[in-house]
RNA sequence: GGGCGAGUGGCGGAAUUGGUAGACGCGUUGGUCUUAGGAACCAAUAGUGCAAGCUGUGAAGGUUCGAGUCCUUUCUCGCCUACCA
């Protein structure tokens, strides 16, 4: 008997699927479709472990679906602009499209390898023209639709390297490349409107019921709305400032107020421009606010000015106003009215700065000369200290009548306030998609005519100049429209607005025309499951919410509100970390284990530190590198492993033990294989285990229908194993070949989503040349006719009786009275009372 | 500081949602076969006890005939987020 040859099998069934073209997906109204899609990745060289876990869950969910007779789209392609490109292109001295496409050549071979069932006639790829010349309509489109605009913003500027830092590029303060200080410049960019659709970016969560809560939370959280009012404040002093406008939720607290502080940035602020002790302080500031640990800690400073604000419900009193650090100028007004006594932040800057401290909310049955001590409070409770609001409830009642008294007053306004804001989507890099706009010698804009797209990314520029290098290209910079001379936009689009709308291509993704086709995306959208990593929670995902609703206003063919119906997010592939004498880090690969201690290869003094097990990542080390995986044990063994050990949601700790228990499951699950098949062969007419079988198949069919229905595919894996151990046992019986046949059939495609390769061979050599279906439950097969009833006294199980399915109880109690059991726990003790939950347990409870 | 989630054998994890706790796998132990085993097969494997049994799902209470599952309090860990007015 031959061991499985998973490489010529694997080889064999690939080729097969990829020539029928069994993966190929086309509009068909008279079938249910099923669009699924994992995020697409970006060609960084080879493929990871990461992405052997996410295509695998998509590629489980999408053959049973296939299975199911669903219509199923399976898409993939390339998130193909970005810096990485950029940056190795730079390193290597080459360009930086010849590196994307060599990598995304490797990575569709790694990705072939795994059986995966793409659609590849659907492959896209972000960096290519065909793709970005819809996306640089959408973008006229949205300008046109008063979605995007153009102001000044503050950005993280690399002075050496002469470019913008993301938030994440820039480290302690210090761009990641050069080591410069980082500086915050203002520069005028690109921003799409999303801010415009906070309210309907937070309702429409409430429809996506197949989202996970915590994605829902974290986005909800980033949209951060907040209802309040908004204050105008009169001041008084030495300077031409009459009213400063606050944001608050508790307006409430005003009779609390002690202090006014705004955030250094505040245009009041230019009128401390001159002032050295001002700008020492604005240093100080801008200090605190790099570390993580000083946010932490908190200190509060501020810096005081002569002006005084003045309490809008009492004018006669003024308190004075300070910049602080703690005040933000991108939310609400970039000034704050300060309440310590409720407010902890306010407290802590009250007490440095000896400024008043007044109770005004008493925690319910408390006295009405309750103070606040040592913290604030901000709980609920009675307003005291505030005349014409005392008594009332806070929050809520006292909240909504001091808007209505200000309101009345013209003192302020009811406002509902969002943390989410714009996006500003221009970058200063050449490898991203130009941005379609041009300015006259004016600083004018104006969008580039559409007949003149795409705006091609010019070839052949030195990635070596500081700055954008599309600023330095001036023969594509300088271009004319209608005989005017114009200035290109030489900013590119930030590549997130790539992944914005990639789902609407597949559906249509070779029509030259426009970014879709609407009777396309008609049938095809909304994805029904998205699957990805967490870490996209909120930009990725909440930009494309973002892009479909844009796309969607002032447009009626756009039907869908949602894109993504299904949302799942996939936990980490992890594994243990090592590091040597020297604190060096080490690969797997690098280290052996002599007796029972990791050693440096070659090197047995070296003795390695095992460090805990973290999410694989090149800097330490820990990666096992798929394809030498996959050359090792095959595409099934790779997927049943990485599909075996936790749920897909959880992180999953890599075993080489676990990967070869795969491996070795499947040489085992062919063996069986043989022995079924020869038994098929014989063409007995054997009675014996038939009953069992025909049981344990539709008890299957229902466990792993239940199992993919709810993304429990660990538990699929255990079922996979369970069957095996069943039918090895049951084999040794005599049974009629029909039925084996039969049952094994069905079986085999219950495998068949998690080792595809593995389950085509067996129903190939098995001559099943029907079409293959998603089997069908027997509902009266499921019910055993005997079952186990669990018989406790006084809630203690006690004894198990096999009995007959749907006894009633005095049935069964006549059971027990016969068994030993009663002779030793009941005797002739009485029964106060019998819990008896029908074909599952009874429950007798006796004096003991 | 705020939010979300999780604590079950030596390990990863199951448990039809309130009804036999520990499925399945790894590891370990014993055995069979073998020149050999880091192969294959068989068996055992929560703790304790010779056994009947008793105890067991982070801890303490509670509801219930019955709790890993529900409620209250508490501890620990993980993730996200952060001076959001």
């Amino acid at each position: 008997m031959d061991r499985y040859n998973f490489k010529t099998v694997e080889e064999k069934w690939q080729e097969k699927w990829l020539e029928s073209g069994v993966f190929r997906s086309k509009v068909d109204h008279s079938k249910k479709k099923f669009y699924c899609l994992e995020m697409f990745p970006y060609p960084s060289g080879k493929i990871h472990m990461g992405h052997v876990r996410n295509y695998t869950i998509g590629d489980v969910l999408s053959r049973y679906k296939s299975l199911q007779g669903f219509n199923v789209m399976h898409p993939m392609g390339w998130d193909a602009f970005g810096m990485p490109a950029e940056n190795a292109a730079r390193e290597n001295d080459l360009d930086p499209k010849e590196w994307t496409n060599k990598n995304i050549s490797t990575m569709k071979e790694q990705l072939k390898k795994l059986g995966l069932s793409i659609d590849w006639d659907r492959e896209i790829s972000t960096c290519s023209e065909d793709y970005y010349k819809h996306q640089q309509l959408f973008f006229l489109e949205l300008y046109q639709k008063g979605l995007v605009y153009r102001k000044e913003n503050y950005v993280n500027w690399d002075p050496v390297d002469q470019t913008v830092l993301a938030n994440e590029q820039v480290i302690d303060g210090k761009g990641w490349r050069s080591g410069a200080i980082v500086e915050r410049k203002k520069l005028n960019q690109w921003f799409f409107n999303i801010s415009k659709f906070s309210q309907e970016l937070l309702d429409g969560l409430d429809d996506l019921k197949q989202w996970p809560n915590k994605v829902k939370v974290m986005q909800k959280n980033w949209i951060g709305k907040s209802f309040g009012c908004e204050i105008t404040f009169k001041t008084e002093g030495n300077l031409p400032v009459k009213e400063i406008k606050c944001f608050t939720t508790r307006p409430d607290t005003l009779f609390g107020f002690s202090f006014l502080a705004l955030s250094v940035d505040h245009e009041i602020s230019k009128y401390f421009s001159d002032d050295e002790d001002f700008k020492e302080f604005k240093k100080e500031c801008s200090k605190t606010g790099t570390t993580e640990e000083a946010i932490a800690i908190g200190e509060k400073i501020g810096f005081k000015t002569n002006l005084k604000a003045v309490n809008p419900l009492n004018p006669s009193q003024k308190v004075p106003v300070f910049f602080a650090n703690f005040v933000l100028m991108d939310y609400g007004f970039g000034a704050v009215f300060g309440c310590p006594a409720h407010d902890q932040r306010d407290f802590d800057f009250a007490k440095k700065y000896g400024l008043d401290i007044k109770t005004v909310v008493k925690p319910e049955g408390e006295e009405d000369t309750f103070e606040v001590k040592d913290e604030a409070y901000s709980g609920p409770g009675i307003l005291i200290n505030s005349e014409f609001l005392n008594k009332l409830k806070a929050p809520d009642e006292s909240i909504i009548k001091t808007i209505d008294i200000l309101e009345e007053r013209k003192l302020g306004n009811k406002k509902i306030n969002f943390r989410l804001k714009d996006w500003g989507v221009s970058r200063q890099r050449y490898w991203g998609c130009p941005i379609p706009m041009a300015y006259d010698e004016n600083g004018n804009v104006i969008p580039i005519p559409k007949k003149d797209l795409p705006v091609k990314l010019p070839e052949n520029v030195d990635l070596n100049s500081k700055g954008n290098p599309l600023d330095a290209k001036t023969e594509w910079k300088n271009i004319t429209i209608n005989g005017k001379k114009y200035v290109r936009e030489t900013d590119t689009l930030d590549t997130f607005v790539c992944s914005s709308w990639y789902y609407l291509r597949f559906c249509s993704s070779k029509n030259a025309e426009y970014g879709y086709k609407q009777e396309e995306i008609d049938y095809w959208m909304p994805v029904d499951q998205y699957i990805g990593g967490v870490e996209h929670a909120i930009l990725h995902l909440l930009y494309s919410r973002f892009f479909t609703k844009a796309l969607g206003y002032k447009n009626s063919n756009f039907k869908f509100r949602e894109p993504f119906e299904g949302l799942f997010t996939q936990g980490m592939v992890c594994h243990e970390t090592y590091k040597d004498q020297n604190n060096l880090w080490l690969s797997p690969e690098e280290i052996e284990l002599v007796g029972n201690t990791f050693h440096k290869k070659g090197d047995p003094n070296n003795k390695v530190k095992v460090g805990p097990s973290e999410s694989m990542s090149k800097s330490k080390k820990n990666v096992i590198d798929p394809e030498n995986i996959i050359q090792s044990y095959g595409a099934d063994a790779v997927r049943l492993f990485i599909l075996s050990d936790s749920p897909p949601e959880k992180d999953v700790q890599w075993s080489d033990q676990g990967m070869i228990a795969s491996y070795k499951f499947l040489q085992k699950l062919w063996m069986l294989h043989n022995r079924i098949k020869e038994k098929i062969k014989i063409q007995n007419n054997g009675i014996e285990g038939n009953e069992s079988l025909e049981k344990f198949t539709n008890q299957m069919i229902n466990k792993i229908t239940n199992n993919l229905e709810g993304f429990n595919y660990n538990v699929i894996i255990a079922n996979i194993y369970e069957t095996y151990n069943f039918i090895n046992k049951i084999i040794e019986k005599d049974l009629d070949s029909k039925t084996l046949k039969d049952n094994y059939k069905k079986i085999l495609t219950l495998f068949s989503p998690a080792i595809p390769h593995f389950s085509a061979e067996c129903l190939e050599d098995l001559n099943f040349e029907e079409k293959i279906e998603w089997p069908i439950i027997d509902k009266d097969l499921l019910e055993d006719d005997k079952i186990d009833y669990v018989i406790q006294i006084n809630g203690k199980k006690r004894a198990i009786l096999k009995e007959s399915r749907d006894m009633d109880q005095d049935s069964l109690m006549r059971k027990i009275k016969l068994n030993k059991l009663s002779e030793k726990y009941l005797k002739d003790k009485p029964i106060n009372k019998i819990i008896f939950v029908k074909n599952r347990l009874i429950n007798l409870l006796i004096n003991e």
